[in-house]
DNA sequence: AATGAATGAGAGTTCATTCAT
DNA sequence: TATGAATGAACTCTCATTCAT
């Protein structure tokens, strides 16, 4: 869709698309959608309104565009994770561990996820709902395919246990830091330990 | 329930502070805080700007009080669930359950808490971080208090265990429907269970 | 036209009005006319909006009266002096020393007077502007009388020479501090003997 | 007499960024700067307020260019006269004619320059201020040239002299009008006829 | 004599977007 | 491929004034 560089390479002057998705998403995550303009971002990318406006459709086409990227790498991911040849439990804390470690990597597209998905336009909205609703379910799958197989609670709602995981999930651009005491690795162990505590059978 | 301070008194003619506070809840939760003009929430309440600017001083001293209201509410039925005189298992148990029910009963407050508050100045969103904290940290101790007792595993964290249930708790407003199949005790209820099972010494 | 006190002459509570003009004429002086709100002025003086609209017609009224107030007095002491059985050089110099030192006394109103006149409703302007020109008429006629009298010289236009003059004279506002190295009579000592350097026959 | 920025070029169709100088000149004149609205510039300049704010960043800015313009004017003249190699008082009479001409040519900013320079924001007035004040401590320089030199009265206080002198310049917006008696040269023989005679040495 | 809630008009400013070049 | 001038609508907030009490 865009190309990789301008030129020919030289370093530091990645494609204007990709600055201009870079900025974007640095801003977005740090002052919000609606309080970042257009004009910021153009600064901020080294190139004109104009240019944008080449490249994107419009301010929410940017942000379509961040919503796809992280979509796309977070299902990509679960999908190897479920597809392995190993127990439901294991698969099931790898690919807990693996979205908050991917989270974490990528804290501001997490960020702007949970707090500017009300930003897009209607038709965009459904669009990216739908797409988080099939990775859900991809996830509620694994939570099923345990109960079946008795290593996990049957009394348990998989669709609630998926929105009590994920919103722990999606709540770490609020308080996680890069330079606080725990590292990505640390807080997914954590994180999938509980996960894993809260639906085992006793 | 909302204090009449001018003429009226019939329910219907609420206040005008009142009205606005209500109206803007629900514009703010809607629509989010910056998608929300002024001139719609002083529609939506039949004043004028000027009326609403007698009242507050800035569209975001609202948004402030709508944040003081909820955590105001929040930290006393916190304080009264644990200073009970049972066993801390069971007052974990009912704190988390309370704040689910009490989320969703008000859950245009909760939607706007989690959104929201970024868009806050930033002496204010000083002030309600402040006191978000306290309410976390009390949470906190009820986990410490069950870990010393015994009760709790002692290898985690507490800190985490907190930001891993209120990313939940803080969630809900974006799944949950006062129509849909679950209602507030029952996700309360599952969610409590959740947490306890994921604490609790195997 | 307003009392002098209320209560019965407690020391500090000027009568509302007086107070009102007081605080008006500091405001004015400080931020200009269209700078200062009814609502800044009615906090200075310690009453609210109703106080004040029973009082002065508007906000304009407020200004009217303090160029009411420093035109009768300039014109009473002006009439004074040019009645005097001395020589017209005296009279121009005392008369101009005098308006000197009563503008550096009253500087507030001073700077109001020449900054905000456009400020007024075209009524009062031309009201103003009228009384303002009887005083400088009487001005004036003095020059003209020491034309007359072979005192100055004859090639002068008296109308030029008023409006050289009270143009230095309102722009003491502009540089003049009551703490710096001049004080009022030194002021006025100067700038009369310039004006009679000025207009006299070598 | 305004460049053209954009395509145009015949007489009538000045740029942008130069109509709307204009237009706020003539109206701050008319009517004060804060009298006068954003929306009445862009109306009388015939754009719309988005490309006011594409040249100037705020209403401010243009009240600034305006005195930007009017003393890079004066000053340059002012130096012109003082560099000259005629005896000091000529050069004195040919500063304080020519300020008084220029003023007149340029009444407006003249009338602005005066009434409005309180309404800028701190930080512009003090730059203007100190503008203002190197072109005064020039015009002063050449009385106290004069005073040295054994032309100009030894008593007089060269600073006080340059206040009398400009509070007569500064005040001719108030008075002088171009349809009346007197042309600009006329005023400016006068008016410097009368600040040589005040200074000289009888 | 005085209150203060409420009005309604208008202020300056911002912004996503367009388009001729 | 990219510019940047210009639009037009919407934004938050301020204000002098009124009026029932």
């Amino acid at each position: 869709m865009a190309r990789t560089v301008t030129g020919g390479g030289e370093s530091g002057t990645a494609a204007v698309p990709e600055r201009l998705l870079a900025e974007a998403t640095r801003l977005f995550a740090e002052r919000g959608y609606d309080r970042t303009s257009v004009q910021e971002i153009v600064e901020a990318a080294g190139v004109t309104k104009g240019a944008l406006y080449h490249y994107f459709g419009s301010k929410d086409d940017l942000l379509h565009e961040i919503y796809g990227r992280v979509l796309r790498l977070q299902t990509e991911r679960l999908d190897a994770i479920a597809a392995r040849d190993t127990p439901v439990p294991e698969r099931l804390a790898e690919a807990a561990s693996d979205v908050v470690v991917t989270s974490i990597q990528n804290l501001d597209d997490t960020k702007i996820f949970f707090r500017s998905i009300h930003q897009l336009s209607p038709e965009k909205q459904k669009a990216v709902r739908a797409e988080r609703r099939r990775y859900h379910e991809k996830f509620r799958s694994l939570i099923e395919e345990g109960q079946a197989a008795g290593h996990f609670r049957a009394d348990l709602r998989p669709d609630l246990v998926v929105d009590f995981f994920f919103g722990s999930v999606h709540h770490l651009g609020t308080w996680y830091h890069a330079d606080g005491p725990l590292s990505a690795h640390e807080v997914a162990g954590e994180f999938s330990d509980l996960l894993l505590h809260s639906v085992r059978r006793p």
